[in-house]
DNA sequence: ATTTGACTAAATTAGTTTTCTGGTCAAAAC
DNA sequence: GTTTTGACCAGAAAACTAATTTAGTCAAAT
């Protein structure tokens, strides 16, 4: 019971956010959830923006490594690259805290939430870039700006992931991979 | 002298849903600028969104009309899709109806605006799955569902017009074109 | 030295009143 | 007889106000 009192504040406060959103959260409630006093939040983060950034920045690296954890060597690169994107958009559409971020941000326009979600997109397009160069490096694919690829790769699987859907049939796993795999080799 | 109301109408509702968006704009408002009775107005449309329907149908004339001169016969099938292409988000970026909807849409959420952007959006991307499949008919193009190719064109060009610049220097419209044509021509 | 929760200023929400607006229709204009 | 009109209405939205909530502080407790 020398309980880490740092670790009881963002569990606590990451299942509030997860329930209820970053609005609706209240520090009061966080406290109360993680049997701590209003003030000890306060000795740990400066104030509920940068314990929510704490919170994100954890989000970012469990996706990362979500996405390192389904690429095999043994593949072909353009193949792994499909399989990290489509994993870290699966868990981007999975994960309680992203959903309810991703709402959040369509229905109330919280702008401290925008923030954070612009800022996990600049993560994965900038883990994406790195592979990208890698590639180039190793000649698995043609040499091209690695920040354009990067940043197209991302909007064209949110397309074709969230905006497809919303008019046709989803798409296959494979069909995305086929065609991903036909904008990277080419040019 | 011989005014036609109708005309009339359409003009002013035009104006005023360019100036002050969609909500903004009162019928009496429109009655007044046309210089015609409120009654008269409904007359011609059943309610409002019937004259928005209206209107916005034309400008998606406008807007194909636009792409379609810039069209040129002796240029490679991709330099003139990328050109349609350009110019319709150019028509859409510099349209003042166009910048006031997309506006009112992010800002305040607008239902019936968010359904005609919607509409827009579908009838460009119809008009593109038309000249693919010319294209692919007239072997310009490897053969794919056009459909999807149609759609992500659309998606890739507002990414790269749009949302790129929010965070880098913007792409020439030859980097670009270089791009789409990459994507076109592959698979 | 650390933790706490009562406290406060500022923001948000809830409740109420007032204003506005889409649409109608009986009367006026043609 | 047909078309046009604007006063009118019910429901929606805005403005206003009162009441509540909340992020962050800090003197006291531990």
């Amino acid at each position: 019971m020398a309980p880490d009192r740092r670790r009881m504040i963002i569990e606590a406060a990451t299942k509030s956010f997860s329930l209820f959103g970053y609005k609706a959260t209240t520090m009061d409630q966080v406290a109360k959830l993680a049997n701590v006093g209003k003030g000890t939040i306060y000795t740990f983060f400066k104030n509920k923006e940068e314990l929510f950034e704490e919170i994100i920045s954890t989000l970012v690296k469990e996706m990362i490594a979500e996405a390192e954890s389904v690429i095999k060597p043994d593949m072909p690169f353009t193949e792994n690259v499909h399989q990290a994107l489509y994993r870290i958009l699966e868990f981007r559409s999975q994960h309680q805290l992203m959903i309810k971020l991703v709402q959040e941000e369509k229905e109330m326009g919280t702008l401290a939430v925008s923030e954070k979600l612009q800022h996990v997109e600049n993560e994965i397009i900038a883990y994406l870039k790195q592979k990208i160069e890698a590639g180039i490096a190793k000649g698995s694919i043609p040499p091209a700006d690695s920040e354009i690829v990067s940043f197209l790769l991302l909007k064209m699987y949110i397309a074709l992931v969230s905006d497809w859907e919303k008019h046709h049939e989803p798409l296959t796993s494979r069909q995305i991979a086929d065609i991903m795999k036909g904008f990277l080799l080419k040019e």
